[in-house]
DNA sequence: CAATCTTGGATCGTATACAATTTTTACTCA
DNA sequence: TGAGTAAAAATTGTATACGATCCAAGATTG
């Protein structure tokens, strides 16, 4: 019941390459891994992301890692510090709220590109993508859950067809999973909701107009749903997360 | 009368250092001449930037190089295709499309934005922004001129006090800037429009709905200004185009 | 003569070595 | 004991060297 999931990660991957312009070659692989544990939670905001070690890790020179951290940060997942590396990125409050009222903006207007394009393909794609996160969810697996419900929005964002509001969007969605990892507020995970369903609802009846209306309120509801209070950093080690 | 343009572009460069997550030490350096390069229109689209080149012009290192190449394709400025090198991007018709779009969609909140928040100081900003174009334009020297005309759209963004925006902003008018090259259309350059002078108005009377509208159609205006069809490619030689 | 194959040069991808900077540790002295 | 300082360890910044890939020109063959 966890295999669903696997076709979409690798879905995700190429989406990456085509939008960003990413580091070539083995970087790649290592911008991918990276990325996919920061996304699920793996890796919290904080970390320190040593050359060393993660070249360590992956089995490659500290030049690729570079290049892959260098990617990290232009997608705004890594925060790098002159002469002292690179960490995961911590978004700060204000970051939260700008990020959101990003969203809040482009995610609607994407919607409604989507909405008036979609294929019968795609809309029984998305419907496979939401039973898969509703599986993980319901296997206890938190960080899946949340990786795949970001890639919920960024697969709209592929089927309107649109390359720039794609890779903005993509860059969103990634701070938004660190946001959420640092500023959660409600236990219920509310990406759960009813949004995304309603959302489907509106793709079925290709009703843009509908599709707009919703993913806004779902982009306001999720904002509310942030508790955007200073928190305690953590800091766990790079090589308990990763090398299992 | 040439001496109003160094602020702004020293301006330019802290804020961008502050917006992307971009290379350290001498790679920024690089980064900001190239890219100053690019949009002044002194490097045309499809123009190979060899590392080896570019690395002896400015006396570096291929590392360095290298990695503000990398940073100016995540900003869009730049392409890279494996084992080929980099190259003066040369945006797709169909990318054209979309980066009017964005920026239709996005610039208009963001000037409604700074219309609330304008201060004096930032009037008056603006105000040298525009003489400064208008000396550079009757000077004919063309490059500087759309260079500015574009450093306009991102003060209002630095203004607007919006970092997710302004980064979005920043990488849009970037591109615009080789898509203008590429695809403009009227011989009379319409930036010199009386668009920006009416967003100042709007900004004295901190209207922003007017200054929404006005933004929007603006941009409208410059999408509809161009002639998107396919057109030849240009080579100059790198050395001839930067030693000056 | 045209098409294909081979070969040489140029350029990029990656690893490694060295220099510069930061961080930690150990030590002295009040 | 605690603060200040200086030396040592660790980590990043940069340069260079080597192997891999691509491109173009020339040779070869049908």
């Amino acid at each position: 019941m966890t295999k669903p999931v696997t076709s979409a990660e690798l879905d995700q991957r190429s989406k990456l390459h085509e939008v960003f312009a990413l580091p070539q070659g083995r970087a790649l692989d290592i911008c991918f891994k990276l990325q996919t544990a920061i996304l699920e939670h793996k890796l919290t905001p904080g970390l320190k992301l040593s050359e060393d070690e993660v070249g360590e890790i992956y089995g490659a020179s500290r030049t690729v890692v570079r290049a892959s951290l260098q990617a990290l940060a232009h997608s705004g997942l890594v925060a790098m510090e002159k002469n002292r590396g690179a960490f995961v990125a911590k978004p700060s409050i204000r970051e939260a709220h700008e990020v959101f009222q990003a969203r809040a903006l482009i995610e609607p207007a994407v919607a409604r590109l989507a909405a008036d394009v979609i294929t019968d393909r795609q809309l029984a794609q998305l419907h496979a993508h939401l039973d898969a996160e509703h599986a993980a969810l319901h296997s206890g697996d938190m960080g899946k859950a949340l990786f795949l419900s970001g890639n919920f929005h960024t697969e709209i964002a592929d089927i309107a067809d649109h390359r720039v509001f794609a890779g903005m969007i993509r860059s969103l969605i990634s701070r938004s999973s660190l946001i959420i990892a640092l500023y959660w507020k409600r236990s219920d995970t509310a990406c759960e909701s009813h949004s995304h369903h309603a959302l489907m609802n509106a793709f079925e009846k290709h009703d843009g107009a509908a599709a707009e209306k919703i993913q806004k309120s779902h982009i306001v509801d999720l904002h509310s749903g942030l508790d955007l209070k200073e928190k305690p950093a953590g800091g766990t080690s790079l090589n308990e997360a990763l090398r299992g």
